[in-house]
DNA sequence: TTGTACGCGTTATCAT
DNA sequence: ATGATAACGCGTACAA
């Protein structure tokens, strides 16, 4: 497909396909192809002459250097693989944005592979990436055990974002889930409900794990106990949160408000409620967590915990460039925040 | 990074990093690099005796061959761009998703860039593409001129959703938008509804012309006038779908049903006519279009035509990959369909 | 400051 | 059927 037919021996001065390359530009304006690598990557100072010479060449020929090239020879592929678990999520969705969004800024490209809340898949995700020579991975939450986190970190940049790890090149941070969860549970405490439902994500997670923990957390407080017949463990979709409700029906376990661990449940729930004549707010009081999109539009518009998905992206990815810049992240995360919207309401009785 | 301190000569028998090279499988195997990569290729007959050594050393070493290699020396990257417009929108999600399993199928990892509903972004993205050496080019919709997609498909083949193009190295299927929106439209005609207010999505865009011309069609077919005042344009955005029934009733113009052009809008606009104290579908009857994931959770539920957005992404990167191996492409799209739910009702009068 | 020469890991051409 | 060898386009240690 490449090596023409014919060995030229020396004249890239043009070629028969369109391509461009650094060589020619060097051609171009007189100087070794080095000297041009040096000016596009500021690696050593260069006379403002041959700079200016050099960037002419570039208009001129329209040269675009080619990151495939880059890749082998520097080691460099400007890329940062994404470990997504289901790139169609809607949660995902504003994350993976935040994340392209932030990397465009500093020419990095990023590469989404998902997991598919599978581990294998996770692992044979981020053999892929690896093998793609990724400069960095970012991974959102997933199965996969620290320990092999922390040892890819070895030979790349990690940013983990909802766990709690840290090496020399393994950052990681998660929103505060347990105090967002609480934030949730204690407004309908204060609305006078006594008796919360609760739906879970998969504990195999930590952040479901928190959240449920600042579900208990804000009943210890107010020094009401919990009925462990309250509480279901689902998985985080609209399916999941449908079902749960007719499990905790099935339960016969009364209950005048519901908080669901994520908007995706609590729509789901909201249905099965309406399913068996329940009612939101009149009936029951529900309260998701993360403030998609969809929460603002759901019927009734959910009351639900603020985590700017969008913003973890892009913190997600700051950090992922800073370590690559060779410098120390942080992660500056907006508190959790509660949004008072229209599915709760102060207990009638 | 790379180049050793120590030039060592030849002796790649192990290195310091990881890294493991078809070299050394080489090596390991007894046989020459280019015969492992004629195993790895499938480009020559090999003898099953260096086949089965050449496997066993794979295995041994845990060889991974580099795609950044072997993009440079063969002008191949296995890996196929895809334009997008929000890669966060519930609707491209899915059809991402789709594109993702399937591609993964035949070694290709897909590479998303957003084009913002952008031309100049679009272009940017495409560029980017390129320049990454993509095998190819998937574009879901988008406002980029054809002219400019037909010139990328000189150089790569390039597959459109959502237009009807065609060259030597394009193809571009459509979902039958003008079908579906037929279909919606009979439907509330059916149940007796005259008045039918219609929100279009962006006209600059092939489909949301069709899902119009459907809408058209339904009542030319029934001998039903269309009033215009019945028609807004929007952008099929939640956001847009609720703005919209604002000018439709600051309009006064009286409906008793309401065809939104896709179930982003119909989510939206369910929310808007709530605020107004009309009853879906007591009040007024709503037909989304899409059958995304939330048109089953919305409340009501919603009655809306299923195009399997999945399926449509399954089908471009199946299209792609078929030209990818040299073939001609043929799509085989599902019909669109209706799918009732409980958002629409018989007229009452 | 600048140029030369080599290597990155693989594929493809040309002999054998 | 198999092995040398030369690219692929760029970065970089080294020499100048």
């Amino acid at each position: 497909m490449n090596a023409k037919p014919t060995p030229a021996k020396k004249a890239p001065s043009t070629r028969p396909d369109g391509v461009v390359t650094l060589e020619q530009v060097a051609e171009l304006a007189g100087v070794s192809p080095s000297t041009v690598s040096r000016i596009l990557n500021g690696t050593a100072a260069v006379s403002q002459a041959k700079k200016d010479a050099v960037q002419a060449a570039i208009q001129e020929l329209g040269f675009r250097p080619n990151p495939v090239a880059r890749g082998l020879a520097g080691g460099r592929t400007l890329s940062v693989g994404v470990v997504t678990q289901i790139i169609s999520s809607p949660f995902y969705g504003e994350a993976l944005l935040g994340i392209e969004r932030e990397l465009e800024r500093a020419g990095y490209v990023p590469l989404f592979v998902s997991g598919n809340w599978h581990e294998d898949d996770e692992r044979e995700a981020i053999e892929t990436l690896l093998s793609r020579r990724v400069d960095g991975v970012i991974v959102l939450a997933g199965r996969i055990a620290d320990a092999e986190l922390t040892k890819v970190s070895d030979s790349l940049p990690v940013v983990v974002v909802g766990r709690q790890l840290s090496g020399p090149q393994l950052f990681s941070f998660s929103f505060d889930n347990r105090a967002g969860a609480r934030l949730a549970t204690q407004h309908l405490i204060e609305q006078g409900h006594r008796r919360i439902a609760f739906i879970a994500g998969d504990l195999m997670h930590d952040d479901a794990v928190e959240r449920q923990n600042g579900y208990l957390d804000a009943h210890a407080a107010a020094g009401i106990p919990v009925d462990q017949n309250l509480i279901v463990q689902s998985d985080y979709t609209e399916a999941g949160g449908m079902l749960s409700v007719t499990r905790l029906l099935e339960r016969d376990a009364h209950f005048t408000a519901l908080f669901a661990s994520n908007d995706q449940m609590a729509i789901g729930a909201c249905l099965g409620l309406h399913r068996r004549n329940l009612r939101v707010p009149d009936d029951v009081s529900l309260v998701g967590f993360d403030d998609l999109i969809m929460a603002r539009y759901s019927m009734p518009p959910l009351t639900t915990v603020r985590q700017s998905v969008y913003e973890i992206g892009v913190e997600a990815a700051t950090a992922m460039l800073e370590m690559l810049r060779g410098g120390k992240p942080r992660a500056q995360l907006p508190e959790p925040e509660l949004v008072v919207r229209e599915s709760t309401r102060r207990m009638q009785r």
